[in-house]
DNA sequence: TTGGTATTTAACCGAGTAGTTATTTAACTG
DNA sequence: CAGTTAAATAACTACTCGGTTAAATACCAA
């Protein structure tokens, strides 16, 4: 995909996930995100350039300001692909004991008693 | 973090991911690896160090064959990062209902009648 | 040792990137 | 209007990146 590319190459600058992490705190003008860098303001520029193009913020207009916000579309889609991968890092794939206690979390008194069929992925819990 | 520069410029590029898509299948050698590529071996073999060096992938010897398998290491450390952000794109945050249900989950018979305070963030639930 | 297979390294090229300074556009303000 | 502030664009430079081909390395097998 197209924008995948797009957004793990903005992510890969750590100047500009140091500006999402300001943006999470919420939005705010080019100048505010701009204090903390050693660089000039074109340089701050290209990287919210950067970041838009990724669709990981947008840009509004406020009189002379263009105050930025995080948008969540990007930010989704790299959950979304790392979904895939999630069995080879998170402890709760896998193990059947993980397994087992989410099967009582969420259906109560239907705990099976058995042995258990291969559990190939639990990943889809997190969403709801 | 040093290792998150490698490891989102790493997945930047699509050749890359292909590349662990096939390996989420299981460990694999070089040549195996290319063949679906339109590009000569060193390409792909540079591909590799990439990768290696991100902490995405392992290599071990088997003969003349260097075998390829994912390391969850640096796939960890994104979902680690992603975490901070999973508030804004998850909607399962900061929605009342989702709440009530993971708590009657959690805990049944012990889902709050009055108003419940304004929840912040859920997203530990994930891990276990 | 000679040869075959798998993979990496070396040297190079064209395109893209992250920064700079200087200039320009856009909007408010007196 | 002129002046000020916020931000983007232009033009340039140094460096990195993804690919190439040709040569080198590592291991097995006869």
């Amino acid at each position: 995909m197209k924008t995948l590319d797009a957004t793990f190459s903005a992510l890969a600058d750590p100047t500009r996930r140091a500006i999402l992490a300001r943006l999470a705190l919420g939005e705010t003008s080019v100048m505010e995100l701009a204090k903390p860098f050693a660089m000039s303001l074109p340089a701050v520029s290209k990287h919210l350039k950067v970041l838009e193009h990724a669709g990981l913020i947008a840009r509004s207009r406020e009189a002379q300001w263009r105050p930025c916000r995080i948008e969540p579309r990007a930010l989704k889609q790299v959950d979304d692909w790392l979904e895939h991968y999630r069995r080879f890092y998170d402890e709760s794939f896998d193990r059947l004991g993980d397994y087992l206690k989410k099967l009582q979390a969420k259906e109560p008194g239907k705990a099976p008693k058995g042995k258990a069929p291969k559990v190939v992925s639990t990943a889809h819990d997190r969403k709801k």
